[in-house]
DNA sequence: GGAAGTGACTTCCATGATGATAGCGAGGCG
DNA sequence: CGCCTCGCTATCATCATGGAAGTCACTTCC
């Protein structure tokens, strides 16, 4: 009755949750992103208990998402970097940071992401790195790949009915 | 000792995840936007023990992101749709769905997204809606926005030091 | 040079969250 | 009438989490 794991299902978005889905995993990814590197600025900036940050630590190197390595000897200390694969994990973040300031501070945003230039506010929109053009209206499908399985080909074949990436086909 | 709530953090990210960080949440949200709508069918698709997707379904609805509505009286029914909020999670979906491809799909990629007309691989890339630049460089930043709190500005004071946005300035 | 940090953890434990299975209530089907 | 489906709720053993405190290897202060 261990929690269920995610890791063998065939769809890539159980596959990254498996790694970082965790209750804490993301925000930590966050905090790196920010620059932070060791397990006290961890521990300070989250209010986590240390047990929890060291397993969750653990779970992120070995993961792949963070390395671990020793920036002294004498006092033995350590630090955790993103590796490349944890870069990487940014625009998931930035997506996910624009959803949050669009539906949970009313407030106003207490985070966004500016033009350096200009300082005006940007606003993340996802394209086709060839085209340019937005990935959401019918003119992009999610297909089965090689790897497909059956259950894959399942959910697949019920969004194509409904196309998934096109945004309101809502039309009555 | 309850679990610690993200939800009273000032931060996006937390405030997000608070609604939709848990185990199973996203990936019920996966299987909405494949076009599932009833309890039976994210419990086939998913695996998950009955009161675990109830607690979920509930917390999903509760946060906004799916609507529960009875669609029959006589036999009573219930299913379970996206909201505009839901809808909206889209992009953070699709970024963690190509990240998953990239780094855990071993085998070769069992979902991508393709242009639907010539069945060319997209590769998503987050871009400024107005500029179309892409949201990486120097060129963008993050900054406090006015319902920044001091662990907030922090947080950015560091990644100012930095570049969080800005990939790659490992030069040597 | 002994006392008091500091940083990175580990151990322990009470409690909440999970997963598996069983059951229930309102129908519909033959 | 008996059985099946759908959408759950109830129960219960096990696991994960959070909090506090302790450990270890130094470094710094007085």
């Amino acid at each position: 009755m261990q929690r269920k794991s995610f890791r063998t299902m065939a769809c890539p978005i159980a596959r990254g949750l498996d790694r970082v889905g965790e209750w804490w995993s993301i925000l930590i990814l966050r905090d790196a992103f920010a620059g932070m590197t060791r397990f006290e600025e961890f521990r300070e900036s989250l209010g986590i208990a240390p047990g929890m940050l060291s397993r969750r630590l653990a779970a992120l190197v070995e993961a792949g998402v963070l390395e671990r390595r020793r920036y002294s000897d004498s006092p033995p200390r350590e630090e955790y970097v993103l590796t490349p694969r944890g870069e990487d994990f940014r625009p998931v973040l930035l997506t996910l940071l624009a959803w949050g300031n669009r539906h949970f501070t009313p407030e106003g945003p207490s985070v966004q992401i500016v033009d350096a230039a200009t300082g005006a506010p940007a606003e993340p929109v996802l394209v086709d790195r060839a085209t340019l053009r937005p990935i959401e209206a019918p003119e992009f499908r999610l297909v089965a790949g090689p790897a497909a399985g059956r259950g894959m080909k399942a959910r697949l074949a019920r969004e194509r009915s409904r196309d998934l990436l096109g945004p309101k086909e809502i039309s009555a």
